[in-house]
DNA sequence: TGAATTTACCTATGTCGATAGGGAATGTCC
DNA sequence: GGACATTCCCTATCGACATAGGTAAATTCA
């Protein structure tokens, strides 16, 4: 239901072909709501069905076309309620944190593979979202730039603002799984020391 | 897929029923890996008919029956697999960052209403993972008690250790979302304070 | 003893999402 | 001009999950 106004929110700045949302898509909305452009497409057809975009075939070369899509009215009002109304947390299910749990069943050396391939995980992810506040501040993203050029000014510091929020957001999310993580490494080294190496296999311990 | 691991995971300790199993899901992996009861059943029956598990059908009362489960030796390969295994990440779909991105749109009251409700819900999480804290270090939890009464005295504290290491875990969570949702409310109070009361409704603002 | 609750388990329906493709037209480069 | 890349868009298949139920038997409680 939230990929309908991961679309919205983009295409708010104003109209954009199919394939052009789904590139911008993957560069900035995506960073916090994934979709494939599978998944994108068949969207849209259906928020044009009920309204909430429009989409006019335009040519392109001698026999090519593209759709261009732009937000209807009905779209709009869709997207300003959904900002107002409590939002859906989805179930938890952690994949890392499930592991953790368990981790008396593993062996040291499997338990310290599983956190350091976490903690290059969300390395990974940190060094992304930091290169993003960078973006942000030097006013170096695309995508940001051009909704700024569709924003009074006014209106633009608060764009920005809400923006280098939410990646700050995402920067101290991804530094809490990798102290986790390095934690985590931590304890294995002090159970290890305690008890010497252990083999968790078998449901009673080795 | 990864249900099956939690499902191995409790079920290692020891055979149990269908019901037992699904209640007891609830209340201890179910934090990490939520499923409904709806969904646990169906799975069982998948993982009987591929070895992972054995399931036995038991009297109950004069006519009733229930079916009581444990796992094979197939089923505890397959745990140890999945233990050794690179963890699959989920792709990100994060409702609150992605509301958070686009709060420009909003208004002051709105996005305010927004993060009160994100700090409501994470203190939610927090009051609970600290309560498991506690009940772990007064080992008053009762499928943490059966387990530790399943395993050799040797190994019983690496198992306390890693389960209150999770818990640990999903209380700094709960806290990094928390102060988050607090930096939020101060933003908008810092933008409110610059600008006045800003209504964005319309793509290019008011 | 009968009603309410719990134990024990299940199905149906639909949505969401993963993944592995695919085709056609246009544009670029050697 | 042909090979390759990009633009533009799509389908099929399947698994995972949400949700709204449901039935039957046993147990509990007033």
């Amino acid at each position: 239901m939230s990929l309908r106004f991961a679309l919205l929110a983009l295409l708010r700045v104003g109209p954009l072909s199919g394939y052009d949302l789904q590139k911008q898509f993957a560069l900035s909305v995506g960073h916090v709501w994934h979709a494939p452009d599978s998944q994108i497409y068949p969207e849209l057809r259906k928020m044009e069905a009920e309204g909430l975009v429009e989409g006019e075939e335009q040519a392109r070369g001698q026999r090519g076309t593209r759709r261009v899509y732009h937000v209807t009215d009905a779209g709009e009002r869709a997207f300003q309620e959904w900002m107002r109304s409590p939002l859906e947390y989805a179930r938890v299910r952690d994949p890392a944190h499930l592991r953790a749990a368990y981790l008396e069943a593993s062996t040291p050396a499997a338990a310290r593979e599983f956190f350091r391939a976490h903690i290059a995980q969300w390395e990974g992810e940190l060094a992304q979202w930091e290169g993003e506040l960078k973006r942000i501040a030097a006013l170096d993203n695309p995508m940001l730039a051009r909704r700024l050029a569709a924003t009074p000014p006014p209106d633009r510091e608060r764009t920005v603002a809400f923006k280098r929020f939410t990646y700050e957001g995402l920067v101290e999310r991804a530094r809490g799984e990798i102290d986790w993580a390095r934690r985590g490494l931590a304890l294995v080294d002090g159970l290890e020391a305690a008890d010497g190496e252990w083999a968790g296999s078998g449901a009673n311990g080795a």
